[in-house]
DNA sequence: TATGTTGTCGCAAACCTTTGCAACAACTGG
DNA sequence: CCAGTTGTTGCAAAGGTTTGCGACAACATA
């Protein structure tokens, strides 16, 4: 049996129900290359089943990551998702700049994760991680077109930005 | 000078103009005790200066994060910002259950920092940075309550919840 | 102080995401 | 296979946050 049919059977022994809705959001997830904003993912499955609602496929999304069967990047202050695969497990690295979501292997967090448990009893919510800032290329053209950190609509003209 | 005096200043240095709407703003921030709320930002500040808009309260806090007057913190959803006290400077740990927010000491992150930076040139946003997860209190009361990793308004009553 | 430049404000509307609710449908037990 | 239970959907509306835009005001220069 697939991965994907393990979550979904997951997702039943849990008591949650099978729906063509689920499925076809499954589907597209598991198509897709990658992470999925939520609006593509709605358009493709509107494409299947017109009736979808946006809240339907939020919902999903939500409730897959609940259960680990996908993976949830904020890019942009935008929601993404992709088929959380197993035994590949991987965080992410968003950069601020160009929006370009790189993946960072697990084992760069788990000293991290053990300290704050071990100090502070405190459990991170490592499944989900992402950290933001800036990549390689954004840091060589430097402030130059870093559109994302500006947070006024004009911006002052002469002045020296940071960040 | 204070190191509020300090912040505006540089502000101004940067090309961004002193106003009366971020003089107001920033005083709230430093008056009030930790991490406000956006919106309890906007109304004490309504209450000194009616026609503050909260599309400028927001614009204003944004401002201030970028040049590092105060700090973003995400709780449940909603922004908070608190002053960034200068030499004693933190990150959060974000319970998502009570959502209450505990102090992280930088040097919690400077390996992840450098790791990050030696290995992927990837240069991490650390000076905003919130890790969610479970706190002590929380965890040991295990998954009840737990409302926020609840994706559907009703839910499976007999499955053991996960998370 | 008068004038020009351009950053900023208030307003309204848009944006992404969540939520309340009643109708509906998936599973359970008979 | 039927009925009951309750999780799920679509819809509409709200919620928090951002943005476009014209009017305005802060700063610089003379």
């Amino acid at each position: 049996m697939t991965s994907q049919e393990q979550s979904l059977q997951q997702l039943q022994s849990l008591g949650y129900r099978l729906t063509p809705q689920r499925l076809l959001v499954l589907a597209i997830v598991a198509g897709g290359d990658g992470h999925m904003g939520v609006d593509e993912i709605h358009r493709q499955a509107r494409a299947a089943y017109p009736y979808l609602d946006l809240a339907t496929v939020y919902r999903t999304l939500r409730l897959f990551k609940q259960v680990g069967v996908v993976t949830e990047v904020d890019i942009d202050n935008r929601l993404h998702y992709e088929l959380t695969a197993p035994g590949e497990k991987h965080h992410h690295m968003v950069c601020r700049a160009c929006h370009r979501a790189l993946n960072l292997s697990p084992h760069y967090l788990e000293d991290f994760r053990d300290t704050l448990l071990r100090e502070f009893d405190f459990e991170p919510d490592i499944a989900h991680f992402t950290v933001s800032g800036h990549c390689r290329g954004c840091r060589e053209m430097a402030a130059v077109n870093d559109r994302d950190n500006n947070p006024m609509a004009g911006e002052p003209a002469d002045a020296a930005k940071r960040d």
